[in-house]
Formats: structure tokens, sequence, C-alpha cells
DNA sequence: GTAGGGTTAG
């Protein structure tokens, strides 16, 4: 099986098919969502070409977007991709058709095509509806009867929200000066934002006056001279986004096929400044790249832009994909490209990675600049090593890079995290020198780093030293260094304005909001909101969703909806975090129906439904006692998304809980209908959800389907099903666990060991607890340990009970006392739970012993533990028939590499002297 | 004003 990948233009892959005939093809086209339905659209092209005896197989799309993007997307890639391939397939270079024809006939083939295309994903999903809806009722057949426990649940809401009440209602019955948010804060938002009507109306004057210009502009005759003077011809400047995409949309194909690389960069660094503020830009990026792909090849700048967009949206795999892409087309990455691969690598915390790519640009030769270095110390940050960041630093210098305010700020930030007292935070203060010696001043937030590291030390009169310092040196506090001394909300405002004389910043005055707020001074949040609308300062969208939350925080929705509906009248776009807080605080209120219907909102304001998002909402579905609320709820997102397969495993998690082993299969049917994967992590859900609910024997049937899968656990999941076993009733199953440990060369820690060593006690199996004993001894463990700790237990337990039975007769609560005590005390467990942490601590300098282990217990599960055969329970000897020693599964897995690289080779080689074509084939794996 | 960095948060 041919496994294409997405870079390759369509034309190639059509040759390819051409040339091989027989073979089976794995279309891994493009591995964004919104490629996924081209995937779709070539499957169809391919059958309309006749070439349907190939089997053309789409892969899974790894991000969600939802189908409004498909849609939009749609459009516009496919069609440049079907000009092309009809310019060539239908025409060639002849071109016997008269432009004019030519080009009616292609559009007229396009729009044929496009409206095929942009049909098609919707009746599959029809289709696929109606299967999810049969599955679904199946599933729903399935539920636990939630009743009973339902009751309680809401007797526990009840109380709960009595006293959110009390705590909403109680300020106002005692006039007292802290409030619920109401009235104040919220009152005050919801003036501000009457009287929408003449904002509308400016709108449409620009827009009018935006439309006259066009007008203007496409009658216009192109001046011929201006093509080759390297004037721009796309004019951005001074205008807004909204401008530039009206006006481009606008320009005419003749006018656009003058347009240089770099008109078209100019404009994706326009949309990609109004990204924040309007993610629509998004889609508008994405439809510049596919022009620029059709009409020329885009450049280094072009993919950086592209990129760029990825790090804003937090979207590494669109990112790398851009990284990969550029590549392909033989696109040289430059140090900005690395900058931002090495940026957002960083921020999600793999520093082994970006230093990775640090090497790589070495070994490119591409130059590092200052950005480069700060992100790389930054990235020390994470795996805290100082020693590191230092290093980097003379790097840094060895390189001729001269260090500027910033650089210093993430070294006496790395320097400062990493410091638990005063000695080892005196490097930082050294840089502090060190800068100011090479003329370059400390900024407000380098006081900051140091205020909050003293802090955090407990040392307030230093940090008060450096505040003052800061002020010495002539730089003003902000909001959060004045946090840092201890001042929070208006507080800090009133200091701020009238003690330093500074005017806050929007950003400060969010964060006196939301430190008021968090310290549920209501009041306050309301004055310093006044105070800033007084001094002409709007509310952004940090300020509303700080409000929002608050209120979802509250459990008042409908105030939350209030404010949400005042944002659209104040023109300001609600974000991702706005949106989710909203749906989460609708589905925490079983609303399922009015949750989705802003899930409907967002998408079509084009936020997209992340999967953070998604599994938020899941948790929150999974909170309820109901376990059709989840159900509803998942079925609804698969309608509209493409939930990941962490999502799949956070509702088997629940679903597990019920102890359904139907409703569990049907879920993972599903899964594996939508492509994921079930793997160990999907059983560890199962597992996990059914040891939570207190389904053992289910818990074990799933244990058991895994390992017949030939799934191996890992340590947490065997850990977690010895520790339910843990009682005299399970000692069987616990024993099975037990020697699973082994089968799998899982090295067991001294808890799971004393659990059960404990049960071997309780039951009072000698032989069992010898020969566990025996089993540690060969593996090099000091067993006297456990059997100190071990007869400590039982004697505690002895004397506990001897005291019980003298103190019977004596005075009545005092007996009562003891059979309290003696309830907790059922079982050495618990015992020893309570008292493992001394045993844990005693056994930390053992750390050569257990690596001992290890590699004893590596032996032994090669080895010993088959020819222990003999001693081992059935059930568990069927299990070492089925698990090959490590070594074999090694050799095989080399082995069977070895032919697929071989058998690629040889197709790799056939495929390139069949067609002379540029393409790159991989074996599949 | 073609693209990239630190301190804070929902």
């Amino acid at each position: 099986m041919y496994k294409l990948k997405y870079s390759y233009k369509f034309n190639s892959i059509f040759h390819f098919i051409k040339t091989k005939p027989t073979r089976k093809i794995h279309l891994n086209y493009f591995p964004t969502s919104h490629y996924h339905h081209q995937c779709v659209g070539i499957k169809k092209q391919l059958r309309n070409f006749n070439h349907s005896r190939h089997f053309v197989n789409t892969i899974k799309c790894p991000i969600s977007l939802s189908r409004y993007n498909c849609y939009n997307r749609l459009q516009s890639t496919i069609v440049h991709q079907q000009l092309k391939q009809l310019e060539q397939l239908n025409y060639g270079n002849d071109d016997p058709i008269p432009s004019g024809e030519k080009e009616n006939k292609i559009e007229e083939v396009i729009h044929q095509q496009l409206s095929d295309h942009v049909d098609d994903p919707f009746q599959k999903r029809e289709k696929e509806n109606k299967i999810d809806e049969v599955i679904h009722q199946q599933l729903s057949d399935h539920v636990d009867d939630p009743f009973q426990k339902g009751e309680k649940e809401n007797k526990i809401d009840e109380v709960i929200h009595q006293q959110l009440l009390d705590h909403v209602d109680d300020p106002i019955q005692k006039g007292e000066k802290e409030n619920k948010i109401e009235e104040a804060i919220h009152q005050q938002l919801l003036d501000h934002v009457d009287d929408p009507i003449p904002k509308g109306e400016k709108e449409n004057k620009i827009d009018e006056a935006i439309h006259q210009q066009l007008l203007d502009h496409v009658d216009d005759p192109i001046p011929k001279g201006e093509e080759k003077g390297g004037k721009s011809l796309i004019d951005v400047e001074n205008k807004t986004g909204e401008e530039v995409w009206i006006h481009y949309k606008s320009l005419s194909n003749k006018f656009k096929d003058k347009l240089q690389i770099k008109d078209f960069n100019k404009v994706l660094g326009v949309f990609l400044r109004n990204l924040p503020t309007d993610p629509v830009f998004h889609d508008r990026m994405l439809t510049i790249l596919d022009e620029v792909n059709y009409r020329m090849k885009p450049d280094e700048s072009t993919y950086n832009t592209m990129m760029s967009m990825s790090l804003q949206r937090k979207n590494l795999e669109e990112m790398k994909y851009y990284f990969d892409i550029m590549q392909d087309q033989k696109i040289k990455p430059n140090t900005i490209t690395y900058n931002i691969m090495i940026t957002a690598i960083v921020r999600i915390g793999k520093a082994t990675q970006a230093f990775a790519l640090y090497d790589d640009m070495r070994k490119k030769g591409i130059e590092r600049n200052q950005k480069t270095f700060t992100m790389l110390i930054q990235a020390c940050v994470k795996t805290r090593d100082v020693k590191q960041a230092k290093s980097l630093y003379n790097d840094m210098l060895k390189e001729g890079i001269i260090p500027d305010v910033i650089i210093y700020n993430t070294l006496i930030n790395v320097t400062a995290r990493n410091a638990t007292n005063l000695k080892e935070l005196e490097p930082a203060f050294n840089y502090v020198e060190e800068m100011k010696q090479k003329g370059i001043t400390p900024i407000t937030s380098t006081y900051s780093i140091l205020v909050k590291s003293l802090i955090e030390m407990g040392k307030r009169t230093e940090a008060l030293q450096i505040f003052n310092q800061m002020e010495k040196d002539g730089c003003k506090p902000d909001a959060l260094i004045l946090e840092g001394i201890g001042l929070t909300g208006l507080k800090s405002l009133i200091k701020m304005r009238d003690t330093y004389n500074i005017t806050p910043s929007n950003e400060d005055y969010n964060t006196f909001i939301n430190q008021a707020i968090r310290e549920s001074k209501f009041n306050d949040a309301a004055e310093i909101l006044r105070i800033m609308l007084q001094n002409g300062y709007q509310p952004d969208v940090s300020t509303y969703s700080i409000i929002i939350n608050a209120h979802i925080k509250n459990n008042d929705i409908s105030k939350a909806m209030q404010l949400y509906n005042a944002m659209k009248i104040d023109n300001i776009k609600s974000d991702s975090y706005i949106f989710s807080a909203l749906i989460i605080g609708y589905v925490m209120k079983k609303d399922i129906d009015q949750a989705f219907n802003l899930i409907d909102e967002m998408l079509n304001s084009h936020v997209e439904l992340n999967n953070r998002t998604i599994n938020r909402i899941i948790d929150t579905a999974s909170e309820h006692q109901d376990i059709t609320i989840i159900q509803k709820v998942f079925d609804r997102l698969l309608r509209m998304t493409n939930p990941d397969k962490v999502a799949f495993e956070r509702v088997l998690w629940r679903v597990a809980q019920t102890g359904q082993l139907t409703m569990v299969e049907n879920y993972l049917i599903l899964m594996e209908k939508y492509n994921h994967k079930i793997d160990f992590d999907t059983f560890k859900s199962i597992i996990t959800g059914s040891c939570k609910g207190i389904h053992l024997s289910e818990g074990l049937y799933w244990y058991q389907k895994m390992i017949d899968l030939k799934l191996r656990p890992n340590h947490l999941l065997l850990s977690t099903l010895l520790r339910c076993h843990a009682e005299p009733k399970y000692s069987n199953k616990m024993f099975v666990l037990w020697n699973d440990f082994h089968y799998f060369g899982i090295l067991p820690d001294d808890e799971d060991i004393m659990f059960v060593l404990l049960i071997c006690r309780e039951i009072s199996s000698w032989q069992m607890e010898n020969r566990i004993l025996r089993q540690l001894k060969d593996l090099g463990y000091n067993t006297d340990t456990y059997k100190t700790a071990l007869d400590a237990i039982d004697l505690q337990k002895i004397n506990e009970e001897d005291n019980n039975n003298n103190n019977n007769n004596t005075k009545k609560d005092e007996s009562i006392q003891k059979i309290q005590g003696l309830k907790l005390n059922t079982g050495a467990i618990e015992l020893w739970i309570k008292q493992r942490k001394k045993s844990i601590n005693a056994y930390k300098k053992r750390e050569i012993e257990i690596r001992n282990a290890k590699e004893n217990l590596q032996k032994w599960a090669n080895k010993v533990g088959i020819r222990n055969e003999a001693k081992l329970d059935t059930s568990a000897k069927k299990r070492v028939n089925q698990w090959l020693p490590y070594s074999e599964m090694v050799k095989l897995r080399k082995k069977k590499e070895e032919e697929e690289e071989a058998e690629a080779a040889a197709a790799s080689a056939t495929a390139t002297a069949q067609a002379n074509i540029n393409l790159n084939i991989n074996t599949n794996n």
C-alpha cells in the first residue's frame, strides 16, 4: 500500500495512479480537517476519471474544525486545484479553444464539480448521522437506572444551590458593602452598551464609502507603467482588515495576475494582525494562501506568516504542517521560521525538541538572534535547569549577540523560579547589576519577577526593598507588582492613581477588576469599572470575560448571557474562553439545547470548537449522575465536530463507571468507526472508570480483553487494579494481578508490595506471603524492611483489638469511640495507608536496590517467569503463553520492519522508473 | 505596516 503525502499536487497523484493501476493507495492528502473534505473531493474525482477500481482511502483528521469551516474552505481550495488539473488534462498545452470560450467552459465544469463537492460531505454526513442515531439509541437503551443515585445527587445539588444563594443574598440582607455581582458591575456594563443604532449607521456609511472606492478602483484601468515600477499594486496602508478583505475580493483575476508575492504577503500580514479581533481572518488567510499557491510559489515570508497564524491559534499541528510543506516545496526556512517553531514548542513545554531545533539551525547555518535565545533560555524554566540557561547565555555572547532587557528578564526569571532561598536568588541580582553596567535599564517586570520570588520565599522585607529600589531607579509600578507587594483591587487602583500619579492602562483596570472579583469584593469591582469608564476606557474582551466568568462561577448563567448579548451590541467578538465559559455554564445546568445553540453561534462566528473546550464540555457533562446527559452531549458533539481520541476516552471512562459492558462496547464500536485507534490508553480509561464505579469484575473483564489484544499494561494501571482488589474476598484476583507485574516486567513499588503482603496476612496465607517474599528476594530487594513494616502493623492491630476487648465494660462513650476507631481500622491496609508516609520515606535511599531490581525483573520476565510456570495459577499461565519474551518480540518486530522496508524499496524503484514524476513513496507504518 | 521573544489571567 502506498501512502501519498499531503504535499503532492493533485496532478502528481493522478499521474501516479495512472502509472500504478493495480496498487492500493492510501491518500494521506492533508493533515487538517478542512483538507479532509478535499480528500473526499479527490476520491470523487478519481471515480469520475474512471479509476474506480483503485481503492483510495482518506486518513482521519487530527484537527477538529466545524463543517462550517470546511464548507467555506472547500470553495477556495478546490477551485484552484481543479483549475490546474483541468487546464492540463482537458486542454493540454496547445490550447485549441479560444480563450474566452475556454474560460467559460472551465468555469462551467468547476461550477458543476463544486456543487457536487459541496453537497457530498453533507450527504455523507446525513447517512452517518442515521447510523449514529441507531447506535445511540442502542446505547441509551442500556442506561443504568440513575434515579436512585440521582436523588441523592439532587439533594447535594440543592444544598450547594442554597449555599450559593445564601452567598449571593446574604450581603443584601445584612446590608453590607460587599454586594453580589448583579446590579453594580453588571448594570454598568449593560448601560455602557446602549444605543447600538448610531454605531451601526456609522458602519454602514463606512461600508458605502469603501464600496464606492472599490467601484472606482475596479473601473480604473491599471496603469501599465506601474507593473514593473516596484510600487505595490495593492494598497494596505491605513486600512482595516475588513477594508483590505473587501478590496481584495473586488480585484479582478487579471489584476490579481499582476500582483507579486510581496503584495500577497502584505495582505496576509494585515489579516494576521486582525486575527485576534476576528477569527474569520483565519479563513481569509487560507484563501490568500490558496491563491498564492495557484498563481505562483509562496516564499518563506508567506509560510512564516501562516506559521505565525498557527502560533496565535495555538495550533502546533497546523504549524508543523506549514513547516513541512514549505520544505517539501524547497523553500528554505529562515531564522524567523525557526524562531516561531521554537516559540511554539517551548510554550507546550517540550524543551528537548526546542534544543533539537536549535541544533538543526546550527547545522544548517541559520543565524540565531536575540529572540531565538530568549525562547531557548525560557525553555530552561520548564526543565528547571539554571545551568543550561547560563550556558546558552554564554553561547549567545560567543555568537556576538548583544543581550537586551528581555533576555535579561528571561535569565532572571529562570533563576528566580528555581531559587528556594536568597543564596540561589543571588545570580538574579547579579544579572540586574550586569545589565545596569551595560546601560540596559531594568523595567517594571524585572523588579516584578524578583518581588514575586522573594514573597514566595517569605522574604517580605527584601521584597519591599526591591520595590523601593524600583522607585529609586525611576521605574513606575503597575498592577502586577502592586499585587506582588500585597495591594489589590480598588485599594491598588487608588494607590496607583493618587500616590504614584499614574494613569492605569486598560490591562491594569482589568487586573484590578479581576482581583476584586477574586476576593468577592463586588462593589469594589463595580467602582473600578465605573472609574474605568469615567476615564474614557472601553471595556474589552478581557473585561467582559472576567465578569462573565465570575457570573458562571456564581451559577448565574442569565447574567452571563446578558453580558454576552451586550458584547454583540458593543461589537466586541467573543473569544473561545467566553464561549467555553457560557457553554460549560449551560451544561452544568443540564440545559444541553442552549449549550448547543451557543456552540452553533460560536462556529458561525468562526471561533473554533477546540479540543480543550470539547473535553471540558465532556468533563462537565460527566459530573452529572444522569448518564444520559453525557450521552446526549457526546452524541451532539459527534454530529458537528470531530472529537479527538481523548474525548472518546473520557466518555468511555464515564460510561464504564456504570459497569455496563454493552454500553462500553458500543462506544468502542463508535470510536473505531471514527478511525480512532483503540489502544492501551483507551483500555486504561475503561478500566479506571470501572474501578471508580466499583465495578471490579467489569474492570477485570476489560483488563483481560486488553491483554487478549496483546496490549501491555503499565505500572499505574496494574497498581490501580491491585489497590481496588486489596480486600480479603478478592485475594485470588489480587494474586493474579501481582503475577502480572512480573509477566509484564513491571516493577512493583513499595505500596504495591505492602498491599499484597498485607492481604496475605489478613487471609493468613503464609504460603503466599513466603512466595512473594522469595520473589522479592530474587529481585534483590531487602525483604526485612517489609517484614518489619508488616509486623509493626500487626502488632498495632492486635493491641487495638485487645484494648477494645478490655475496655468493653467500661464507660459507654469511650466504647463508642473505640468502636468508631475499630471501624476506621478494619483491615491492615487502612492502617498501613495511614502510616505509609513514614515507611516510604524510610525506603527512599534504596535507589541502587531498585535499579538492580529492575534489571532482575527484566530477566525474570524473560526467563525465570516461564521456568517457574508450574507455580502459577491457570489464568496467569495462559497469559504467560500469550506473551513472548521481550527480546523475541524485538527480534520479530525488527524482522517485520526489514521486510517492509525491502518491499518498499523495490516498489519505490519501480515507481520512479515507471513514472518520471516527483513523488515520494513511503512504506506504510 | 510581510513574519518571531519575557513577567499574568479566564
